[in-house]
DNA sequence: ATGAAAGCGCTAACAT
DNA sequence: ATGTTAGCGCTTTCAT
């Protein structure tokens, strides 16, 4: 009943000779159909579907050098920052006619390595990577064997490396600042592993903020490495957190998902949330508003991001100079940190 | 001080001049190390790395004719339900060392076919679609042009294509009749548009348990085609159904993300869950345990749908036969539709 | 307007 | 163990 599997892939030579034509003339008709006269035109369309004609874009690709496709590497595909961070670059690329291969790294190294290599092989235009670690010599690498690269959500330690990032040092201030201004005078910070740079500038935002109101980081601020940037790791967090006599009053989390996990868990730990422990997150997810208690959390202009990274990589396929740019996080203040 | 970039990428043959072998050696140093003698392997080993060389990924696979990567289409990359799916198909690729080209096609059926062009053009393996609509005819074309292809989250109209599903009729019905329990007599159901199968399933299901219940759906049932399967479309759905003045005291939400928009509308206009008006959700993501009002949901086997139609795609790459499978949905209550 | 042919980078026979 | 070579499917001169 059904059409069988067909055993070759027809090729560019199949048509040809069906067609009685050359493989110049049916390469014409694909690509300059104006070079083609009508009455050949004709014949090689039909040629075409008669075979169901796909062009090898192997092939193609082989020939041609370069491709209008471009790899991005996220940290966490089930996270709604990167999907958001996703859908802007998709949203920029679309305009010019480019695609986007997306890729999963987990935060692992080596993952991020494998995808990073088969973009390369594949000869795209370009990436836009978030590192899983602090080193990107591998990176420049690539950058220098002539892949266009650009570092997402993390800001480029290098003038001629481009970068889109948001302020996280700023970020982490903002966070911990708010809370120390509603009375909370130690911190916990769910945070995730050093290194991932993200994690280390918050960190410093925080400790800057305990510094400026006078306290005195070592006993001010629990920092607690979940074991993975979501709600599993949350909840794991802050079970570490209130096994301490004397834990803190306030829970700031890495990000969002982190803190959905930090309220699950004080919720079914008869923890009463922000009248015992305040919480607050980070990234300002499209539930942050709608949670038991809506959440505390640290926008940023995630579309923007990937729109901008995109922007920047399709501008330096054109010769464009590299550039840096960081973008401003804002509080967004609801009731899990405030008393009524 | 950083390298230049490269004018254009070492070759085979540019490694096989400099280490003074034949482009066949540095092939098998490659590919089948052992066939080399140490001495030799070792200088073409250190002409590589002087070079930067990374292999031509569409030479190779214009060589070779296929690859180890499968493409997957979800309806939205920003949907916890489709990332999670991705993570149980990717969980199974990687145990044969496949890679996933992940793709989204925000229903958009001229989006879809872009990427299922893309994909067939570079010859993946296989394809995983959740359609954008009713017509699977371009995936039969697709399959009998060699390219193997798994329904993903619709079951299959035919014996001979693989198919890996959720019983949506099932789904609707458990859903429906949970309201009907809890003393409903009209429901109301923000819904997709018809174009997408599982939408009209969930209606079927909801027809249904309607039916057993002796009423009639025409009065029963009220309706609505949100404008996109999320939390926007929640909100203008339920913006719609509130102006009318005898609203049922019952939504039924097509899926999670359109349920957030519609508690977040209800909250805005005064409306109380449950008391007010019950809601039910499908897909029972992460985060709907812990809304504001706890919202049921009928839950998905996730990670599962995914793992199995990559396991199916394998499987017919191995040569065995197309299978069907379908899971059924769980009804998980919560707060949202309970009257204590 | 069309054809012939070179060549993109690689792998796999086949020779040596 | 290593070299030589044909050819994967396509695009693009260069002829005609």
């Amino acid at each position: 009943m059904s059409t069988p599997v067909q055993r070759r892939r027809a090729s560019i030579n199949d048509v040809a000779r069906l067609a009685e034509v050359s493989v110049g003339t049916v390469s014409n008709v694909l690509n300059r159909p104006d070079r083609v006269s009508p009455t050949t035109r004709e014949r090689v369309v039909a040629a075409i579907a008669e075979l169901s004609f796909v062009p090898n874009g192997s092939a193609r690709q082989l020939r041609a050098g370069t491709i209008t496709t471009v790899g991005a590497i996220v940290l966490d595909i089930a996270n709604p920052f990167f999907t958001d961070v996703a859908r802007g670059i998709e949203d920029r690329l679309t305009q010019d006619d480019y695609t986007l291969m997306l890729a999963n790294s987990e935060e692992d190294p080596e993952r991020e390595q494998r995808y990073l290599r088969l973009f390369e092989e594949h000869g795209v235009q370009g990436v836009m990577v978030v590192p899983s670690d602090e080193r990107i010599d591998h990176l420049l690498a690539l950058r220098a064997r002539g892949v266009n690269v650009v570092l997402l959500d993390r800001s480029s330690p290098l003038d001629d490396l481009s970068s889109v990032a948001v302020d996280d040092v700023s970020g982490g201030e903002l966070a911990a600042r708010h809370l120390l201004e509603q009375g909370h005078t130690r911190i916990a910070f769910l945070n995730g592993p050093h290194a991932i740079r993200q994690c280390v500038e918050r960190h410093t935002g925080v400790v800057r903020a305990l510094e400026a109101a006078g306290l005195d980081p070592a006993e001010a601020l629990v920092e607690i490495t979940v074991p993975s940037l979501n709600a599993d790791g949350g909840e794991a967090g802050t079970r570490e957190l209130l096994a301490s006599a004397d834990h803190p009053s306030a829970i700031f989390c890495v990000n969002d998902l982190t803190a959905l996990g930090a309220l699950r868990t004080l919720r079914h730990e008869g923890v009463r949330v922000p009248d015992d422990v305040a919480v607050v997150g980070y990234d300002d997810v499209t539930f942050a508003a709608e949670l038991g208690t809506p959440l505390t959390s640290v926008r940023q202009p995630t579309h923007a991001l990937g729109f901008r990274a995109a922007d920047l990589l399709l501008a330096a396929a054109a010769g464009a100079p590299a550039e840096q740019v960081l973008f401003q996080p804002e509080l967004v203040v609801r009731a899990s940190s405030t008393t009524p």
